[in-house]
Formats: structure tokens, sequence, C-alpha cells
RNA sequence: GGCCCGGUAGUUCAGUUGGUUAGAAUGCCAGCCUGUCACGCUGGAGGUCGAGGGUUCGAGCCCCUUCCGGGUCGCCA
């Protein structure tokens, strides 16, 4: 029965009508929100996206057919409305921005019905996600959704603006691209015309950006879509966007300054936040050092300590093997914990084996001066006193320890060092902690494959006074690699890349790659390397994690219209599907499914 | 691939030790109502307890398998 607009012309948005326009003439559009029928009145809240405002049919004063439409409504019917804006006759409502203004309509058409909707079109209502997600459409017209987005909407805007004006030129790279090795799993999409052949959707636009900079663009930017085929977090998508850039003839410093003013402009434009430039800088091995973590949460303290020191010689057989193996004993404090039952404090020893430590030493100091332990009876008096010293432990306290290969002692003690912030309540959600996290190691050992790999990408220049240690002691490199943390979340990293083509050799022989290997995967790189490369660096950071900071969400699929769920399929579209024989014929494909 | 949590009315949930015809709120439908705004009042309809199998005299509840959703480890250069 849907009709058209009758003609009529829209003249304000619902939610923009104030008192400033009493008096006037106005027509509007838009969805029922919810309808009131007192008889002879009926109350209609009519909703666009800018809000919602009270529509009043009145029996006594409409002709018969227009309160007629009144009285048929039901929610999310799309109805027009002539009237007059007046004062509210009743009660002002305070929890409504239009409040103080009503419609008194003298005209009404029904533009269209709705069925009745399987989810609560307003905000506060809990709601399964997965059924939010299958009428995603729906769950848009709630006005937190709609203004996450609204938000990203404007965070991008800024950035465009900003990058513009630092000179740097939006760049289009393909989506079609070509599969490479190392890295995430690739998205395939086979070729009609190349029967057998595939090409992969970009995990990133990075072998592009450098191309560019070869091609004398000097400063690129994008906001760019890519995908990665891997397991999906809350803070994990198969498809997300990034705004990707890259710089020629600069330092770290140059292309961290450009980044972080666009993150100030951000903050400044969106939440009204000063961000202090230039950002703190911390290495990644103090991150790891004191927090455990490449993204360290430093909104609290809680670092981490050694107490390799204070426990040589102490008697404690998993100590002493532990360090006789090179491993390490590391500690936090967790102020005010003694107040932990021993079921929570069982439950973290628990917690941290999902992080591959073998458990959990701890000590808690009661506020009456008594201790229990689950190692004290093991080590010396002496011992017990000089690892509290060292871990400045006071009573109410309770002391958490890790033995372990460093790695897996820092990594596991900083996971739980959140754990215990969030369950502590030490977090204060009103900070936000941005800063560089700098001097990545270039590689790192992965023990499945027996092989050095690298940790950012196989470009990613070495810093210049650890180059000659890339043969003698690869892991000890460091490397022009940095990355923006905010709140223990990563942002984005970026790096300085090789442009030299024997410093490129030598990273390839590095990776275990043979020079025909090399040239095999990245062979049109190291080609186009040839003609003349400048220096260059870049960047990438997450514009959907940005967002969900910005708006103070946990979960990705809150800031991207048309999210995926964990096994990487649409509820809505139901995607993906299935195709026809005749397509999979077309690509000369056989299924083995 | 592993581990953990969940799936009962359109929606959000409760459901005792395995025991009569599975409940509540809200939504929905019908009627009434001229100042409501989470409107109100009266009445009514609404269920493959995710699915399949098993145990049992008897299963929403116990067991097995499986599907779906969430979190997470691995993975994510």
């Amino acid at each position: 029965m849907a009709t058209g607009m009758n003609g009529w012309k829209r003249s304000h948005m619902c939610g923009a009508v104030t008192e400033a326009i009493i008096g006037q003439e106005v027509c509007l559009m838009g969805w029922v929100q919810r309808e009131r029928n007192k008889g002879g009145l009926v109350f209609v809240d009519l909703r666009d996206r800018e809000g919602i405002v009270q529509v009043v049919f009145d029996k006594q004063v409409n002709q018969a057919e227009v309160f007629e439409v009144g009285a048929s409504l039901s929610r999310e019917y799309v109805l027009a409305v002539r009237g007059k804006v007046a004062a509210r006759a009743g009660a002002v409502n305070e929890k409504l921005a239009t409040g103080r203004v009503e419609i008194v309509v003298s005209e009404a058409h029904l533009i269209n019905r709705a069925e009745v909707p399987p989810i609560y079109i307003e905000d506060g209502v809990e709601e399964s996600e997965a059924v939010r997600l299958k009428y995603r459409y729906l769950d848009l017209r709630r006005p937190s959704q709609l203004n996450a987005l609204r938000l990203r909407s404007q965070v991008l805007s800024v950035i465009r603006r900003y990058m513009d004006v630092q000179g740097f030129l939006d760049v289009e790279t393909p989506i079609l691209t070509k599969s490479t090795p190392e890295g995430a799993r690739d998205f395939l999409v086979p070729s009609r015309i190349h029967p057998g052949e595939f090409y992969a959707l970009p995990q990133s636009p990075q072998i592009y950006k450098q191309l560019l900079m070869l091609a004398g663009f000097d400063k690129y930017y994008q906001v760019a879509r890519c995908f990665r085929d891997e397991d999906n977090r809350a803070d994990r998508q198969p498809e997300f966007t990034q705004v990707d850039m890259e710089m020629s003839f600069v330092e770290p410093e140059d292309i961290q300054r450009v980044v972080e003013g666009a993150y100030a402009e951000v903050f400044r434009e969106v939440l009204g936040v000063e961000l202090a430039l230039p950002l703190p800088r911390m290495t990644w091995r103090d991150a790891m050092d004191q927090y455990g973590s490449d993204k360290p949460d430093t909104r609290f303290e809680m670092k981490i300590a050694s107490v390799d020191a204070e426990i040589a010689g102490c008697g404690f057989k998993v100590f002493e093997d532990t360090l006789a193996a090179g491993g390490t004993v590391r500690g936090i404090r967790a102020e005010g914990a003694a107040k932990l039952s021993r079921k929570e404090i069982d439950a973290l020893g628990e917690f941290v084996k999902t992080y591959r430590a073998k458990g959990l030493a701890w000590a808690v100091l009661d506020a009456d001066g008594s201790v229990r332990s689950s190692f004290a009876k093991n080590v010396s008096p002496e011992c017990f006193a000089a690892m509290c010293a060292r871990m400045q432990a006071q009573p109410g306290d309770a002391l958490f320890f890790i033995a372990d290969q460093p790695l897996v002692a820092l990594n596991a003690l900083g996971q739980l060092r959140l754990r215990l912030g969030k369950q502590l309540e030490m977090i204060d959600a009103a900070k936000y902690n941005l800063f560089w996290v700098t001097e990545f190691p270039l590689l790192e050992w992965d023990a499945d494959a027996q092989r050095f790999v690298a940790m950012h990408h196989p470009f990613t220049s070495p810093m210049d006074e650890d180059a000659g240690k890339m043969e003698t002691d690869p892991g000890s490199v460091r490397a022009k690699a940095y990355d923006l943390v905010l709140n223990g979340i990563e942002m984005g990293s970026g790096s300085i890349r090789i442009h030299a083509s024997d410093l490129q050799e030598r990273m390839f022989a590095l990776l275990g790659f043979t020079h025909e290997q090399a040239w095999n995967r990245f062979g049109f790189l190291l080609e186009a390397f040839k003609y003349g490369t400048p220096p260059h660096g870049g960047f990438a950071y997450g514009v959907d994690r940005l967002v969900m900071m910005l708006t103070g969400r946990e979960n990705l699929r809150e800031v991207i219209a048309f999210p995926k769920v964990q096994n990487a399929s649409c509820l809505m579209m139901e995607t993906p599907s299935t195709v026809s024989e005749d397509q999979l014929e077309m690509l000369k494909i056989k299924l083995d499914v």
C-alpha cells in the first residue's frame, strides 16, 4: 500500500523542531516511534535520524480522514504530517530534546505501513546481538547505533581534511591483488579469464604504497579496506578499514608527527579532548619488561618487576630450575588485593595457564601482618622478605609471581595485570593514554618453522646502529618500527622501509629465503627497487578501532554498519553462500567439501 | 584446531531433586479512553524448550552428537 509523498516537501527534520520555530507551519516525514491513543486525542512520536518530536491528532479539530490516519498508526509506520509547531499544551517532557514543543496536525499522509519489528527500536534495551544483526537495518535505527556511525563519518571527515592540508595525495589501490606469502591468510578470488588462477584481497596496500613512493608521490594516504582470513575477536573483523599512509625522505619522527597530529585533530573535533603533543614514547623493551605487553594499558601502574636476584639460592626448586633453564621469575604487586578470596586467587592461577604459564605463585599480605602464600614455606624467611621488599609490598597487598621463559612469564603477567586492573577497578575510564611504542625487534623466532620471521614485514628497516648485528645476533636487532597504542589497544603500526637493495637481500637471507625465492615472491617489488628508490616509511591505523575507542564500545561490530560475526558470516545477508554449478563451471572450479 | 559461556513465547528472562496442562514481564490482537509521553483500563491470542539420538514409567532439566551466538588460546607479517 506504499504511496508517494503526496506531492509534499519535507520542511524540517523531526529532531530539529525547536521552540525557535513555534508558530510555523512545517511538513515532517519519519517513522512512528510510538503511538499513544487516548480515544479522541492521539499522540505520535515521530522519529528521523535527527531525533523525535511529538505530533498531536485531535478528533475535535481534525477532519475525520486525517484523524483516522492518526488512529490507525503502528510502530515504524512511515508518516508524513503537516501542521503548526506549538508550545506543549500539556506537560513538558524534559527527557526529550523537543519536549517543549509539539506539532498540531492539520494534514496527515500515511506513506508506508510496517510489519511489527522483531526488536525494539530504542536504546537501553538489551537484546541478543544475533537478532539485532539479522535485522541490522532496524538495529541501525536506534540512536546509539546511528550515532556511532555518525561519529565514524565525522572522524573520517576530520582525517581527510587534515591529510589534505598536510599535502597528502589520496590514491586508490587495487582490491584484486596478488596473494603474498608470510602473514595472514588471504581471501582468494578466482579468475574466470585465467582458470586455475586467483586474485587475493589485500591484507593492506603495503606493496602498492611503497611503489607509489618509488613513483615519486612523496606523500600518499588512503582510507583502505583490508581483508584477513583469520579467526575473529571482539576487536578483529575479516574486513576492516585503515587509514594507510606513506611518506618519502623521512625518519620515524616525521611520520609520527603526522599521525599524532591527525589523532589530535580527531580528539579535539570529536571529543573536545586536547592531546599533548608530541605523544610520549616507550621502547618495546620497556613495554615488555614493565607491562608484559607491546601494547600496554598505562592507565594504571602495577608494573612487572624481576625477583631473579632475590631468589638466587632460595632453595625453592621451581624458581631455581627456571633460572637454571635460562628463565626468569617476575612478579606484580596488586595493591589492596588481599581482599581476594582463595577461590578468586585460584581462578587467577587458572587464568594464567591459558597464556601457557605453568602456574602462579602468590602471597597475600593481610592487613594484620599475617601472610598467606602458595610458596613462602618453600623459601627462607630472608628470601621472602627480600622478595617483598623488591616488590615494595605493603600490608593489604597481594603479590603474584610467574617463573618461566621471559616471554611466557611477561605475557602471562601482562594479561594477569590487565585482569586485576579491571577486577580491582583500577582503570580510569575517562583517561586516554595514547603513546608510541618504538624500537620493535626486527625479527621474531618461529619455533614451528625453525626460522626467523619478520615481526612487522620483510621490508622493515633495521635501526642503523643495529644493522651490523643482523648476521651475528639477529634476535637482538631493533627495527625502525613503531606502534601507536591507546589504552592498551594497538591502534596501528608502521615503519621505515628498506630502500637499499643490498640490505633487502640481507633481510631476505635472514628470513631464510634464497635469492631465487625472494625474487619469485617479491620480484615485481625488487625489480622496481632497482630504479631509484627514495628512503620512505609509513603507517596505518585502524578506523574501526579508533571509532570503537572514541565511542567507548568494546566491540568492533558496534561501529561497522554491516559487520560479520565471529565465524566471519553475515547474519543478515547470510554470507558466505554457495554458488550455482554454472558459476563454478565457468571458473573451472570443482568442490571437494 | 582447543577451552569456556549461552540457546525456553515476537523480545528479555524464570523454570526447584527428572513428575499434572511450561510461567512472568514486555510486545502483539480486540474493545474503551481528550493531554499522554515506558500512557492507562478490560479481554484475548501466542511455545518444534535450537536440532537429532539416547537413558527413564516419565526429559526444558541427565547423557551423546550436531547446529547457532558470544568470549578466548592458537592464529592475526
